[in-house]
DNA sequence: TAATATTACGTATTACGTAAAGATT
DNA sequence: AATCTTTACGTAATACGTAATATTA
């Protein structure tokens, strides 16, 4: 099981046909259609009734969706996350002193840092 | 990313150890290298600090850690889920009945089904 | 030097697109 | 007939293992 079959998966849930889940993902119609075909053995269940003009969940189906909403939901917020420490909006500073290095200069150093990240800096006191 | 690459990482960070990773995912040390790099290329972001003998998470690491833990929790139980659905431990029938064929079989027919699957069987009235 | 992680490289797997065929209304 | 899905197949990308190299205590 795959990160990328189940995006192809929530596609076709959501627009209820291969055809278009594969316009919206920039690819090809056979390739979602071996990407949910390989998923359907790996489960052992087969998640779309294609006999309609839709392609229609089945009941597993069904089950499956609502478990993988929630993955992928959770994968969306660990990149978002990601994206954040990288910006630097979210971030822990560790500050280490040695006794002979004193702590006269941390007040301007600490003045400076907060200058340059001024919209990002929550100074707690 | 991919799940086989998060797999990777989880246990890496269990046993905080490339070598030991590997042995207990039955692959080699450069298979299990070349995942966690090529994850952490595309995250953006250091996952671990080698420069020790141990490989010890980052702090960006540790983030990414705590929502991918989540993550793998939600496919195990998705995967739980989808076995129980096909050990028919969970289920719904859905009964359909034409006028013609008439309910006068259907009890003896659902008390058949009930004694073949009498330990899973959950007769709500 | 002993233990650990990385790099190099050849092989096998596979994701993909194009083209053709099958199936349902 | 028209629309949608699947199959066939060739190509490009890549995951893996073995072997060699680098790095740190």
């Amino acid at each position: 099981m795959e990160l990328r079959q189940l995006e192809y998966f929530l596609m076709v849930c959501e627009v209820n046909s291969f055809t278009r889940a594969a316009e919206r993902l920039y690819v090809s119609q056979p390739a979602v259609t071996s990407a949910i075909k390989s998923l359907e053995d790996e489960l052992g269940i087969q998640l779309f009734d294609r006999t309609l003009k839709q392609a229609v969940l089945t009941s597993e189906g069904q089950v499956f969706y609502k478990h993988i909403q929630h993955v992928m939901h959770g994968v969306s917020q660990t990149l978002s996350e990601i994206d954040n420490l990288k910006n630097l909006n979210t971030g822990t500073i560790v500050l280490g002193i040695t006794p002979l290095a004193g702590i006269a200069p941390l007040p301007q150093q600490l003045a400076a840092f907060a200058e340059i990240y001024s919209d990002k800096t929550d100074r707690r006191g």
